[in-house]
DNA sequence: GTCTATAGGTAGATAGAC
DNA sequence: GTCTATCTACCTATAGAC
């Protein structure tokens, strides 16, 4: 449970993420914070004044990473079939990379206040799904995949790859399966769901 | 902000309803609910014991409510393609109905611990896909659909049609829509979400 | 059944020794 | 920088009058 050897900013970083994204802001007790994190529940304070601060560097930190790695994917050069199928695979990577963190983002996006998404929103590395759906709109336009409305197929993206992850207590309750195979599960997923979108938006012959 | 002209007990549970469903279960005063039922602090344990009980009274009502309707759907004997669209319709409508409850139930079983999730799921009234995947699994054995696996397409309708509401806040922080233009939106995707499963699962020509 | 007042416990934050 | 001790505020829950 405890955290490896580092500064001590570090490990209280560390063991703020475990804490936060597993209890969510309102739950979460700074005192397991300094258990996890193996130190005096004072210097929490003296390194991240309160809380709120704490938590904020936390959720920043995450929510810019995840935005880096996916605008990554949305900007890339290259055809929209593969960037389809990089999309999907690379995107449910980060999710197995960190499975409680989709859901943490999403719950204090949904808590927090309109304030919160604001400042969230209003920052330089936020995803940005223009671009993709621009590649999505011309080849439309050019007839080479079906007419479909560009929002919703990203939207439809994101959805089938996230939500998995989101929901996935409610899944494993649902369809009774331990950890290794909802990971094996998942790891079939990404072809499973790339073949369902080229099938989708593919024109017929 | 107040609740209607109703006896006590009632207007407690709807009381509750909001504000758990709004703040979470950590976050959610118990001032604020009898602030919310205009009345006083007291008469929440005078009903409800505690807490947990009446947290318990809201989560496990919304969840039977919504796990019945999914089942009416699932279990409906008509055909696969007309069964998806009438998924597709209602899943989205019941989410339409009912904007934060989605995401309150996610989260509230990503945060307690297992023992409530398998409590909650060791229930008569659950959602219950196996009758939709038996049927799947038919057509796929009869060759009139693709062959996907039954297990990931119904993960794909329920992720196309939950996933958006769950994440509303950062969809609109994203996209920069009004609440107007966002329902729209939604109502427009039933038709959209349909027809990119049907085209997904038809077989080429 | 409904209210007021308060007990009892806990969590965030600070003060101060080392 | 790191610890212990403590303050203060708040929140759940209870007691008791009406």
């Amino acid at each position: 449970m405890e955290v490896a050897e580092q500064n001590t900013e570090s490990k209280i970083l560390e063991a703020a993420r475990q804490v936060f994204t597993q209890k969510g802001f309102a739950a979460a007790r700074m005192q397991e914070i300094a258990d996890v994190a193996g130190i005096n529940k004072g210097l929490l304070h003296y390194y991240f004044r309160n809380k709120n601060k704490l938590f904020k560097a936390v959720f920043d930190e995450a929510f810019e990473r995840f935005a880096l790695k996916v605008n990554d994917i949305f900007a890339a050069d290259i055809p929209l079939f593969e960037k389809i199928e990089a999309f999907v695979d690379q995107y449910m990577d980060i999710m197995l990379e960190n499975p409680s963190l989709p859901a943490f983002v999403i719950n204090e996006l949904n808590q927090k206040g309109d304030e919160f998404v604001k400042g969230i929103m209003n920052r330089k590395h936020r995803p940005n799904p223009l671009l993709l759906i621009g590649q999505i709109q011309m080849e439309v336009e050019a007839g080479r995949i079906r007419p479909v409305n560009p929002l919703h197929l990203v939207l439809n993206m994101l959805s089938m790859c996230a939500f998995p992850f989101i929901a996935r207590p409610m899944f494993q309750g649902l369809v009774q399966v331990d950890d290794a195979t909802y990971l094996k599960l998942m790891e079939n997923r990404k072809r499973e769901v790339t073949d369902f979108i080229l099938n989708a938006i593919r024109v017929k012959q």
